[in-house]
DNA sequence: CGCGGCTCGTGAAACATTTCACAAATGCAC
DNA sequence: GTGCATTTGTGAAATGTTTCACGAGCCGCG
């Protein structure tokens, strides 16, 4: 039912198929076809087809996936079945957006504490959350049974907090510092990094203009 | 010198050896072997040294690369030397660190205007920015001569502002609405969507644990 | 019931990317 | 100058991903 190794790529539409089968579901549709699900999500049906088969077979033939059923599956293939509780690492601009980004929050994933170095970022209130000292690290992720660090730091002292982070037991990480972080094999890393995205683009255009 | 067709996870990699190159140039090192740089990039020797080799060889061997030379040559490919002139759509908090993120800035990305619907947000100052209505979107384009929106709203609004975008000739979208953008071919379109990172976090800590 | 129009599931083919492996250069020591 | 330790650049091989093509199943209709 899980096979060993799945794309990444395959991974992300997945992630993606799910949020246009909710917007299908809002809209009182009962079945899709992979070709619709294709359409809304920029790829095509082979592909969806395709990166549905890697965890069996949802469909059917004839008239198409049941949006439901097909919803429910995608949020159990995601591990979106239960909620997360997500620590902050850092208390700047961006982690502000994070922290009150709704799209997190409806997809089970709660931030529960932010933690900050500079004493005056520390012990102002965010909503319901208070900015903790980043001493507190351990303490904080042992006692709010934090299971997914977001890393929004500049790049130097991200990979110590990251060893601080791993030393408690935390085995996920979604880094927005620019640094390939160093962890041992079992703690999971996802990098965003905003400005590559913004360098792509402008690759894109230097070399459109060329040709 | 600049190939037919090279692949975007190549284009990504470049701009991370940049942003190491720098870190290496501003430690005084003058020459730098692939090995180096793909250890900080979490990658391998050969895959730098393949990287490079699409656009020319700018190495010496048995000595590695020339830090600034090669800096310089990537600002070059990526498109980095001139400066961007920005338009943020969409005036939410996301906005907000990303109007002040200080990686777009040193880039060459510069935030020149801010749109929003919302008659709270317009009128109000940014530092130097002024929130604008999104109705005047098409003259600020014209006025401020922008070359790349981002986009930074709900999903339902974007595709009507994309088209509009559009419309003004702009050819470079970063989108970070939760929707697949229709657009002409000729405009270059990039997708950030936060929620899928923490999803895909989800995945492999879900894939984890029933191994 | 049998037929026709859809649509899924999936092996095989096509295509893309990464890794390998090694010749060719380079600098340094002596 | 010669030999040695390095490191690049690059075809070829290996691996990974997407697209294709088609058999098989399902529904509705007459």
């Amino acid at each position: 039912m899980h096979p060993r190794k799945v794309a990444d790529s395959t991974v992300r539409r997945l992630a993606i198929y799910l949020r246009f089968l909710e917007e299908f579901a809002d809209q009182g549709a009962d079945t899709v076809s992979s070709g619709a699900l294709a359409q809304r999500a920029g790829t095509t049906s082979a592909q969806v087809r395709k990166d549905l088969s890697f965890f069996g077979s949802f469909g059917k033939r004839g008239l198409g996936y049941d949006v439901p059923a097909l919803g429910a599956r995608l949020r159990q293939i995601l591990g979106l079945t239960r909620r997360y509780r997500v620590l902050l690492v850092g208390a700047g601009r961006l982690a502000g957006a994070l922290a009150q980004y709704a799209g997190f929050a409806a997809r089970g994933f709660d931030v529960v504490a932010v933690v900050d170095r500079d004493p005056a970022k520390i012990g102002t209130c965010w909503g319901a959350l208070r900015v903790d000292d980043v001493d507190r690290l351990e303490k904080i992720v042992v006692a709010e049974r934090v299971e997914i660090a977001i890393l929004v730091t500049p790049a130097e002292p991200a990979q110590q907090l990251a060893d601080r982070l791993v030393a408690t037991g935390i085995t996920a990480i979604l880094n927005f510092a620019p640094v390939q972080l160093q962890v041992p094999g079992v703690v999971e890393v996802k990098n965003v990094n905003l400005a590559v995205e913004l360098e792509t683009l402008s690759y894109a255009l230097q070399h459109r203009e060329e040709n």
